[in-house]
DNA sequence: CGCGGCTTTGATGTTCATCAAGTAAAGTGG
DNA sequence: CCACTTTACTTGATGAACATCAAAGCCGCG
């Protein structure tokens, strides 16, 4: 097979079902050190699917049958303790894999994923994935460094949460969603106060009268999920000092 | 180079220092996707080193040479928060790696490991631990499982830690330490009070209190460092229930 | 012997979870 | 599309859990 003729394949494959397999491989660098050839191979071994906000995309407990690997959207990583009580342990942006800390080491998914806004997922068969890091050096090395970096990202950022106090644990929140998620002071999060509240280890009320006694100091704006950061130096320093 | 000859060289090797390295080969699982010729490669970049109780083995913020193992011995692994509290992540154990979390995403140390008791460690330099993993696709796959298993349980015994109130705490803390470290009812915790309380998130006063409330309960028996759990059941439901 | 660090116990105050009750918003069926 | 039900949100009051402060006892070490 040509390349030429692989490069045709990769593009047809993306065009079936959007524009954002292009995105996929033009902006993730996890594929990089895949051959056309490889390339190929995966993408036979994949599907890309849309998910309606609230949809479950993998469930805990359920066999990993899949790489799965979020292109458009939002997603939480969620599980749920002896307790009932569920919390949230990450959230998947688009180019984020999910499941991934289990992934390589378990043969069930340990988290249940949900999206939290219409969504697309590519869905990679797990054992193409298998023969690909074991066959790739460089490419199973990327991943390595991929799992390495998000885990010590949860497990850094689990230790800053609970090492805040509440107030310090909303101004983590906001400032991450305005920062990393959607680059401006004013968004609208896709989050219930409850699940604010999985995100960072406190009750629905308490997340509620943080936001209230922040409006009430000018620092944000808040109108049911829309909110607005008045005063970011201020919010920096509640989330540093907390 | 034969295989004779090979092996002879790893003995030799192992044996310059003592009679750990040894078990190094015929315990980890690690090395068993290695070939003779990789195994000799690792050897000649490796060094055994004995670290004195209290003694830094790796440094947070320092680069990264080497892919630190624990041979013999115990070690923790501690990051220092903004306040100036010292947390421990996690125990290492023989046969653990240390630091490595970090050790693929970055170049230098995320945490601060220190020896708790008397140990050895051994030093793979980490480059040639990174052309193993990108020239053997067995290696580099169970390497991953590792990796993955390390995380996902630390992720995991942190969040369990800080679902508990203190009392389940100190439980969940003595049970791991009688049954994954010492399988016995009675021994002799290599941790200080303020120790403890940094592994499982509390005050020095409040771990002595409830270790002295245990004491009084008849649940177990404490005097300084030796420890005796009497009563494993009433510990474990206290552990679950808290 | 005396000093400093680790340990222990008690007293106090703060933070936060829980309970309760009411309001707004979002589905749902006629 | 509107009444109805349910779910999410909001605020206040209360109590429990835990951190902090203070002080005394213990132990090893020079």
């Amino acid at each position: 097979m040509t390349k030429k003729k692989l490069l045709l394949l990769c593009k047809s494959k993306f065009m079936d079902i959007n524009q954002h397999c292009k995105n996929c491989k033009y902006k993730s660098h996890l594929f990089d050190k895949l051959s056309d050839e490889e390339l190929v191979f995966i993408h036979k071994n994949k599907q890309t699917v849309e998910v309606k906000r609230g949809a479950i995309i993998s469930k805990s407990g359920e066999p990993i049958r899949e790489f799965i690997y979020l292109i458009e959207g939002l997603a939480k990583l969620q599980k749920v303790g002896k307790n009932g009580k569920e919390q949230i342990i990450s959230l998947a942006r688009p180019l984020d894999f999910i499941g991934l800390l289990s992934i390589f080491s378990k043969d069930t998914y340990e988290y249940t994923v949900t999206a939290l806004v219409d969504s697309v997922v590519c869905k990679i068969n797990i054992d193409s994935m298998r023969k690909m890091v074991q066959m790739n050096g460089m490419f199973s090395m990327d991943i390595l460094k991929y799992i390495s970096t998000i885990s010590d990202e949860i497990i850094r950022t689990t230790y800053a949460i609970n090492s805040k106090n509440l107030r310090g644990r909303i101004a983590l929140l906001l400032v991450d969603f305005s920062q990393r998620y959607f680059q401006s002071n004013s968004f609208d999060l896709p989050l219930s106060r409850k699940e604010m509240a999985e995100m960072i280890d406190m009750t629905p009320e308490n997340v509620i009268r943080i936001l209230s006694e922040f409006r009430r100091d000018n620092i944000i704006n808040v109108r049911g999920k829309h909110i607005e950061i008045l005063n970011m130096n201020l919010l920096l320093k509640i989330r540093d000092l907390g």
